[in-house]
DNA sequence: CAATTTACTTCACCTATGTTAATTATTGAA
DNA sequence: TTCAATAATTAACATAGGTGAAGTAAATTG
C-alpha cells in the first residue's frame, strides 16, 4: 500500500487518520497477463489502484478491436461511466501483464468522499485524466501517426517494447501494416 | 437565471435554499460576436454558464489556429487548467455569436462546493465533458472526416450554418479545401 | 456604397495511410 | 519439442486528405 500512499500524495496531502480510512476500504486483487478485467456488457464494480503492471482499454468496432487507452502502473483506473452508474460497460479492460491492484466498490468510494483528502484526490485525478484525453485529441489533429509514434516512444519507452504492436497501431489509429512501414522507414 | 436552474436540474436536483446561494454568487456578463473571452497567456478568472450563444476553443499551432471544441448554449464552460490553478491559459476562447453568460470566480466557486447540490453538479458535469472528449477521440480513430462531418451535421444542424466553415474544418482536423471537397461531393 | 479583406471553392498534383495478399517470425499449447 | 496459431513484415496498388495557386463569393470597414 505504500505505493498507493505515494501516488495519492502526488495529488494532495493525506492526513494519517484519513489514510487509515482510505486504505482499509481497499482490498488487493491480482490479474494475470491477458486476463479480462472487465468485458463489455458487464458492470464495472470497482475503482482500482494498479500497483504493478499495465492494461489496455478497448472497444469492439464491428469485429475489430480499437484500443482507446493504455494505463501503466502506478495509476488508478476504472470504467468510468459503468462504475459511476453501475450500468453495463461499453468498453473492455484487459491486463497486458500480471497485475497487482487494489480495489474499492462504489458504495465504499462514495463514503470516502466525505474525507477532504479523498474528495480532493478524486477531483484532481479526474482533471488530470481529462487533460490527458484532450491532449491526445489535439495531437490527433495536429500530428501524423509517425510523429505520434515517436512521441509515444519517447514518453513511454518501456511501453513500446512490452505491448503487441497491433495494439499500439490501433491506439495510434492506424493499421498494423502502416505501423510496420513507419518503423521500417526509420530503422 | 431560469435557464441556469433548468440546466442544473438536468444533472441533479437543487433545493431552493441552495439555489439561492448558487445564483447569488453569479453575475451577468455579455460578449459580442467575435470578441475574445480569453486569450492564451491570460488567467481565466471565471467559470461561466452560457445562456445564449456559442463559442469556440482554439490554440495556436505555429501561426495556424486549431479549433479544439465548440460549446453551444445552454452550457457551462471555462478554461479548466487555467481556472482551477489560476495560471496562464494555453488556449483561447472566442465568441462566435453575441453571448449572454453568467460568471463566478474561483473563490466563490470553491465556496459553493460546500453545497451538496453544487458539488454533485460539478462532478457530473465534469464526467459528461470527459465522456464527450473520449467520444471525439474514438471517432477520430474509427471514422473518416467525411463521416464525422455528417455526424456533426446531424447532431448540431444549427451549428453548421452559423459557424465559418474554416473553423469546422479545423475542428474536424482537415484543411478547408478538404471540407469544401467533401461538401461538394455530396451536393 | 465602394473598396478591401476574408471566406469559400475548385483544380492539379502529392503524400500518408488503407487494403489485400503473401511471407516470415514469434508465441503458446499439447 | 513440435505444431498451430498469432503477430509482424513486406509489397503493390488504392484512396482520403494535404498543398499551392487560382478564382469567386461574402462580409467588413471607411
Amino acid at each position: 500500500m505504500e505505493a498507493f500512499r505515494n501516488f495519492l500524495n502526488k495529488y494532495t496531502s493525506i492526513p494519517e487518520n484519513e489514510w487509515q480510512q482510505i486504505w482499509s476500504a481497499f482490498e488487493m486483487k491480482k490479474f494475470r497477463k491477458n486476463e479480462m478485467i472487465l468485458s463489455e456488457g458487464q458492470i464495472c464494480r470497482f475503482f482500482y489502484f494498479m500497483e504493478l503492471g499495465m492494461i489496455r482499454f478497448f472497444i469492439n468496432n464491428d469485429g475489430e478491436e480499437i484500443t482507446k487507452f493504455f494505463t501503466v502502473a502506478p495509476y488508478c483506473f476504472t470504467s468510468k461511466e459503468s462504475f459511476r452508474n453501475q450500468k453495463p460497460a461499453t468498453e473492455n479492460i484487459q491486463a497486458l501483464e500480471n497485475i497487482v491492484a487494489w480495489q474499492i466498490n462504489l458504495g465504499q468510494a462514495n463514503k470516502l468522499l466525505k474525507l477532504k483528502s479523498w474528495e480532493s484526490f478524486t477531483r484532481k485525478f479526474m482533471h488530470e485524466v481529462q487533460t490527458y484525453t484532450e491532449e491526445l485529441l489535439l495531437e490527433s489533429k495536429t500530428q501524423t501517426a509517425e510523429q505520434r509514434y515517436f512521441n509515444l516512444q519517447q514518453k513511454y519507452p518501456e511501453l513500446i517494447n512490452k505491448i503487441p504492436l497491433k495494439h499500439l497501431a490501433s491506439f495510434l489509429g492506424i493499421a498494423p501494416q502502416s505501423l510496420s512501414r513507419i518503423r521500417n522507414r526509420n530503422k
